[in-house]
DNA sequence: AATAATACCAACCGCGGCGCG
DNA sequence: ACGCGCCGCGGTTGGTATTAT
């Protein structure tokens, strides 16, 4: 069955999202809300296909991402998780508040896949003397980016900058809030990185964990806001 | 200082699943 | 039951930053 493709290509803009087209797609979804991708580039006045801004949307402009780079508690859990789900990178993702599949994705690429290929999984102190080469980023947010440089036009060169910054999502954002103030984040991850372990298999049970995790996602709930 | 090689990551592409008429 | 269209996923590509020579 010949599928026609997603958007003409015609007239469509590619590449590098500008501010401009960053800062017109954010606000097109703060009022209108994310979803009908085909036909909200039109609607909010971008040359771009809908697949392009949805990509956008979700890899980078929502407020929810966390940005930054990945803890060794997040690299052990991708690893486990891969372990369990091989490259169902979306699904991982959904294990890591914040995280995008996209993201997971390329960090496995280019660290995880080699490190873990060998051997099994470095202890921490393996680690650092194994971890490839890290750039030097200078802590820029791309939001930040955004915010800055809505100069329009101008390419937001939003590759090459590893920030500081963290976005809270929001469902954590309410469950810390609820937990106190100034615990904020932090105790989150602990939280539901102990919940984690909590349901990780310690290499007996791996199916109970497998049943357990796959009820959790049919009921598309994350662990983490139950804990 | 210049150039090459490598690492990293945003964005693109094509396909499959699913819902709807 | 079938075809069509949209959405989402996973693999791949391309461009830039960083490091090595």
């Amino acid at each position: 069955m010949g599928r026609s493709p997603c958007c003409s290509k015609e007239g469509m803009k590619r590449g590098a999202w500008t501010a401009h087209e960053d800062q017109a797609l954010s606000e097109y979804i703060r009022i209108h809300g994310q979803g009908r991708w085909r036909e909200l580039p039109k609607k909010a006045g971008l040359k771009r296909c809908g697949k392009s801004c949805r990509l956008r949307w979700l890899n980078y402009l929502r407020p929810d991402i966390k940005r930054g780079n990945i803890t060794h508690d997040e690299e052990e859990l991708i690893v486990k998780l891969h372990r369990l789900l091989g490259n169902r990178w979306s699904l991982i993702a959904g294990r890591l508040p914040g995280r995008t599949d996209n993201e997971i994705k390329n960090y496995w690429n280019t660290n995880l896949s080699k490190r873990v290929e060998g051997s099994s999984t470095p202890t921490s102190s393996q680690k650092n003397s194994d971890q490839p080469r890290k750039k030097k980023y200078m802590g820029h947010s791309t939001n930040e980016a955004v915010t800055s440089q809505v100069q329009a036009v101008q390419v937001v060169r939003t590759k090459a900058y590893r920030c500081t910054k963290v976005f809270l999502n929001p469902h954590i954002a309410k469950v810390s809030s609820d937990l106190s103030m100034n615990q904020g984040t932090e105790l989150k991850q602990q939280v539901e990185l102990k919940s984690y372990k909590g349901l990780l298999p310690c290499s007996s049970d791996e199916e109970e964990y497998r049943s357990s995790f796959m009820m959790d996602l049919n009921m598309g709930i994350m662990a983490y806001l139950i804990f």
